[in-house]
DNA sequence: GACGTGGGAAGACAGATGAGCAACAAGACC
DNA sequence: GGTCTTGTTGCTCATCTGTCTTCCCACGTC
């Protein structure tokens, strides 16, 4: 508690050699000329001592901290920021980097979110990562571009940068497919009311399968309201009331299946026999803990802050031209995730 | 993109004063004397080239970060803690400080934990906090000791460092004495099979409150399972089953509750017609999301990463002495979220 | 001459790095 | 055989990163 820190002074004093002659052996300085006696009892020494060096200091003089800053929405919200901050720290962990993060409100101002980036500057991260909880257009700071930086889970209106977003059109196709395969003619789809690209991307991919597997994609009912669990309920209960209702239901979001669900608890039909259900999110909270278990659809959150990480640290590196990538965003693939409540229709 | 980031000598050229003066002026150093001309000139300056100070160089020479640690069990599995992360960001932000956040598996050797508590150790971090999933008893990496630590949501196996923990059995009291407030006298309890604090404390508050009440806290009835939504539904089940059951229920958690329901509606009971249920967590994805919207007791997380980082933070300050406080854990308050789940027995 | 005012020079923080130096060996030359 | 050149090995010195902080100095005033 007591003892100051040792550095590297003092394992050149117990090794008997200058610190010059530490820095080198430690980093493996390639063009340095030691013995390996002196290497190892240099090494031998650091190890007893306990070193660890200062990574300011190391910083200060490489312009390297190894620090990545993460601008995140709603860290509390919901559980997805949570696995992009896991996939994103795992990510740098691998390659010896680490993660300061920074929570702003969804409400924030521009200045304050540009003050946030202002802080993850002045202690000068390597790179940054700019995370929203939910896919759509953000208007950035504009000091985000003085260093590497990947949006993830948004794409930058107007802004040409590096972004990572989800397949909301090849998570949707499989959603309905899903249902289809299991036999299923008549379908019908639960959306959301917000503008934001799911909910177009989602209503157009819906009607794309069901007009290439030559149903009639056009009439197909669909019933928008807001994307939670009593939105999905009057959503459902309108659907479910006609004459002739379908007998599947693709749903916005996990939240909006949880409303179905008790929709067709209370109109008697049971679920997967009289009624085929599929979500979207994957949220576990709700989808495993269903009855029966909820098929969805995942959001790539954890690959996206993964693949988000390792461009940025690849283009930190030099590895990679950020700016080739930043013409187009990057999709990652949503995968249909199979429980118990996908099922043949009856007759 | 290109130009060189500007430090306190470019602002001294351009202020035509020396680098010492700007670093008084900004700085606000109390006995310095220069004259408000200078001050003026210098901040104007400063100003408008944009100048920000390398927290980097600063850190080195004050020995001071302004960055807290923070190594987490688990982010991604529970919202949890991302409620904790939350707590501790706005309050480390109220006060200066940022973040770096490092996960551990909760299935990390002791090895694996000290590593991650030497890189943030390697990057001087002022203070750490060491946040677990859930409240329970820990084995602490030894290099946790070499700076101020606050453990968030679990107390050390012997040792005696400054946590914060929920009140198990306030919250439990509380949400007994709903249903016993509500004119409920046969109430049952869905416990976890665990050995964790909780368990032990929520029982033992259950048994206490209906005793307190006048009716036979012994005899009432309590069956265990697994904390999940299956454990809770058979848990239910057995319980309910028998001649005369219970008309209120205390679920050890919402996840477990959530069964319950299930189980309620099979058996044809209403809720809160005909049961009363309340939960343990108010993980608002179920809790709110249930219908009817389930009372239950929140797990103040939030509020433990807000106080854990305050009280870090005048540690570090010299405010506090952590020392005092290693003794006994701090006890936060779990207050009863009320919402539909809640009603007066029948008849 | 003592004192007050306004400001600056010179380390220090901890480590990285290019240039340089001593010691020795092998050839080359006379 | 002795001296000089050239090269190699093994290591160190001085300087740099950007900021803070402890003296210290110049100038003017009473």
């Amino acid at each position: 508690m007591s003892n100051k820190t040792i550095g590297i002074k003092d394992v050149a004093l117990a090794a008997g050699v200058s610190v010059t002659t530490v820095s080198h052996v430690l980093n493996e300085v390639a063009y340095a000329r030691i013995s390996p006696e002196t290497r190892d009892k240099v090494r031998t020494v650091a190890e007893q001592l306990g070193y660890g060096p200062n990574r300011l200091a190391q910083a200060l003089r490489t312009q390297r901290t190894g620090m990545l800053g993460l601008v995140s929405e709603e860290i509390a919200t919901t559980p997805h920021a949570g696995r992009i901050i896991l996939g994103a720290d795992e990510a740098a962990k691998a390659r010896g980097y680490n993660l300061m993060i920074i929570n702003t409100p969804g409400s924030a101002s521009l200045e304050s979110r540009q003050a946030d980036v202002q802080a993850l500057l002045e202690r000068r991260v390597d790179g940054i990562l700019y995370a929203t909880m939910y896919h759509r257009n953000v208007k950035l700071p504009a000091n985000l571009g003085s260093v590497p930086s990947v949006l993830v889970d948004s794409v930058a209106t107007g802004g040409n940068i590096t972004a990572v977003i989800p397949d909301e059109e090849g998570g949707a196709r499989a959603a309905v497919g899903a249902l289809l395969d299991a036999g299923h003619t008549r379908v019908g789809f639960i959306n959301n009311t917000d503008d934001v690209p799911a909910t177009h991307e989602r209503l157009q991919a819906f009607r794309s399968v069901l007009t290439e597997a030559g149903l009639d994609g056009d009439a197909a009912p669909v019933e928008s309201e807001v994307s939670e669990v009593h939105g999905g309920y009057e959503a459902a209960m309108r659907i479910l009331a006609g004459g002739n209702p379908p007998t599947g239901l693709f749903c916005y979001n996990d939240r909006m299946a949880m409303g179905a669900y008790r929709a067709a608890a209370e109109l008697g039909l049971s679920i997967p026999g009289d009624l085929s259900v599929v979500g979207f999110d994957d949220q576990e909270l709700i989808a495993a803990n269903l009855y029966p278990g909820l098929t969805t659809v995942a959001l790539p959150h954890y690959e996206m802050g993964a693949w988000a990480t390792e461009h940025l640290i690849d283009a930190i590196e030099g590895k990679t031209d950020l700016a080739l990538m930043a013409t187009h965003p990057t999709i990652l693939g949503c995968p249909l995730v199979s429980r118990e409540s996908i099922a043949a229709p009856r007759q």
